[in-house]
DNA sequence: CTAAGACCTGACATTGACGTCAGATGCAAG
DNA sequence: CTTGCATCTGACGTCAATGTCAGGTCTTAG
């Protein structure tokens, strides 16, 4: 398939697509005129990349990590096993943070209905 | 106290501090040289204002909810406290999106550990 | 008084993941 | 063949929060 029909079925757009391939994070198979082809495992590849993104993770850091996405079945470096486990733990402190700040809203919100509630009318 | 004060209590910079001033999340009596002054109350609040951009809102969803933060006592407007909500439940799902993030690369890290336990030696 | 350091305003620089545009080429349908 | 849409490269624009710098004023310790 095309970046078009990639971009389509995935959910992003053919700029984001040749961004990704200039970052590394994407590959393609050039026809003799030069257009990118690809296969249809690309659209979950671009899924789980733009999941990352969607995460808070970089380019780079997705770079980073990928090796251990492409070939789980073989030894990656040390480094990029190292990302994979450091980045989801830094995803789980953010989840905690995230979680405070909701509960603070919460609270909040709280505070705000009980002073709404007693003046119903208007 | 002076803004640099304010700053190093709240843990953020004096230029982020005249940001927020700009964006109305924070206000400053002046001295008459024109300096700022503040209470301890503030660093409370520039902590809150830094949680909820740690939390992904922007200058104007901030200042547009904290009404609900200065005065919960009072009714205000509608808009405002639609809003709150509104960014509680963003929130929410955001954090659920980020824990099934979490989880699929937990699912990586197992796969990949997996293949590195049997090949202890180096 | 004077030097150092904090503060002021205003403006330009930065970063990252794109959007967007220009100018050229490729490709499928009539 | 040609018309029109997809694609190519390359480059510049964007947006938001903040860094940074310049040139000037304030404050405070000695």
């Amino acid at each position: 398939m095309r970046i078009g029909e990639l971009a389509s079925q995935a959910g992003v757009s053919v700029r984001s697509l040749r961004y990704y391939e200039e970052q590394g994070l994407l590959t393609s198979t050039r026809s003799p005129s030069g257009q990118r082809h690809y296969t249809e495992d690309e659209v979950e590849r671009v899924r789980f990349i733009q999941r990352l993104y969607g995460a808070g993770l970089s380019s780079r850091t997705i770079a980073e990590v990928l090796p251990c996405v492409d070939s789980p079945s073989e030894r990656n470096s040390d480094e990029a096993f190292e990302r994979l486990v450091q980045e989801r733990d830094r995803m789980s402190r953010h989840i905690d943070e995230l979680a405070q700040a909701r509960d603070a809203l919460d609270l909040l919100i709280d505070a705000n209905r009980a002073h709404r509630a007693h003046l119903m009318p208007r």
